[in-house]
DNA sequence: TTTTTATTTATGAACGACCATTCATTAAAA
DNA sequence: TTTTAATGAATGGTCGTTCATAAATAAAAA
């Protein structure tokens, strides 16, 4: 039986709870205080499992984008995968991601990045750019194939991805439109908007 | 010789320089110790134009979107404007608000709000819901006209918005594209998206 | 114009609150 | 017995804000 260990447990209810504190309140407006509280100790004891508050903040922070990155890295290399099933596991992967679990969710990646100390800020944003990478080799073979018209590939990237990240701000789980819906329509918003006129595959 | 009050230079100075320090750092982040720096005098001072740190937020918050929202007023009921050139009028006048001055440029407009009272706060979205109502009032008289032909238009408009809004993230002024470069490119983007095949006006 | 009065602008010092973090110590588990 | 988990108390710091007061400016009266 490979029952976790204590600390594990421990630290993994700290990043829990943290993560919900800091998107919800921001990562200045937690305190460790906040964070105790919600786990059921004293602050004090956070000290135990992590160094200090940036920390628990990094982690989640590289936690979370690794979550995005891994389902999609082998997008980038693989040149048997059509550019537009490509852009679609992109966009659904991310979208699951970003408005899967959290509620009321506010901008942490974004306003978090300044409280990281240097080295572990260059550390987020180099997953950023893998990010930025795999979706640029996407555009770039979608271009080549004569599938994807449009001029500028690094601002369509940009766009693209905008439209993701900030649909953490205006999405509601309640509302009137599901996660699916929202994948389907800024999948082929994307599409038509890089010049893809006929849509591939009916599905 | 309408020369300016004192009192109101003072408070111009104040916003100005917390405007600065909030979108760089962050609202928690900037103290009033900070703010009165930037202007050469005491923290204890700012208490004479200001009655405390959330309402000079406020007033930031306010301004600057009443200054995205002014120039597009007219578009919500002006039946002879062009849904196109509406569209292209929101997409630029909103750009060059958001990457004109600023640099270095945070999301103080989304974390902020959580900082605001609940009154100031609904003041604030107000002003979001009438962008949103003008967007939308757009995308109608597009759709009706048979020149849009997107499905939800309320998603369009979180799309395209949240393009816009998000290029504060990644724009930098010494960039490979300018605010021109960006605006042409979202346009014609969303143009597309919303699946208008051939360019109206080629300029 | 000068003098007096009122108003505005600016200050230093202090307040209470909260902050992240440290540390010696105890309780629990291995 | 040794290691791990948890605690209470304390530290030094920063925060927003208040307040009595001083300096500067404007207005009114002489």
């Amino acid at each position: 039986m490979p029952q976790e260990k204590e600390s594990k447990i421990q630290q993994k209810l700290i990043l829990s709870k943290s993560s919900t504190l800091f998107w919800e309140k921001g990562y200045a407006e937690t305190s460790m205080r906040d964070i105790a509280n919600e786990c059921g100790f004293r602050p004090a004891n956070i000290y135990n499992f992590f160094e200090n508050k940036e920390s628990i903040l990094f982690e989640i922070l590289f936690q979370e984008m690794e979550d995005i990155l891994t389902p999609i890295r082998n997008l980038a290399e693989d040149e048997s995968i059509d550019p537009r099933d490509g852009l679609k596991q992109v966009i659904a992967n991310h979208l699951r991601m970003t408005l899967g679990e959290k509620r009321n969710a506010k901008l942490l990646f974004d306003s978090g990045l300044n409280n990281l100390s240097p080295k572990n800020r260059k550390k987020i944003i180099k997953q950023r750019d893998e990010y930025d990478r795999i979706c640029l080799s996407i555009m770039s073979r979608g271009k080549k194939a004569g599938i994807f018209k449009c001029e500028n590939e690094r601002l369509a990237v940009y766009c693209i991805a905008s439209m993701i990240a900030r649909s953490r701000i205006w999405y509601t789980p309640d509302g009137r439109n599901s996660v699916d819906d929202i994948i389907e329509f800024m999948y082929e918003f994307s599409l038509k908007g890089l010049g893809v006129v006929k849509t591939g595959a009916k599905k």
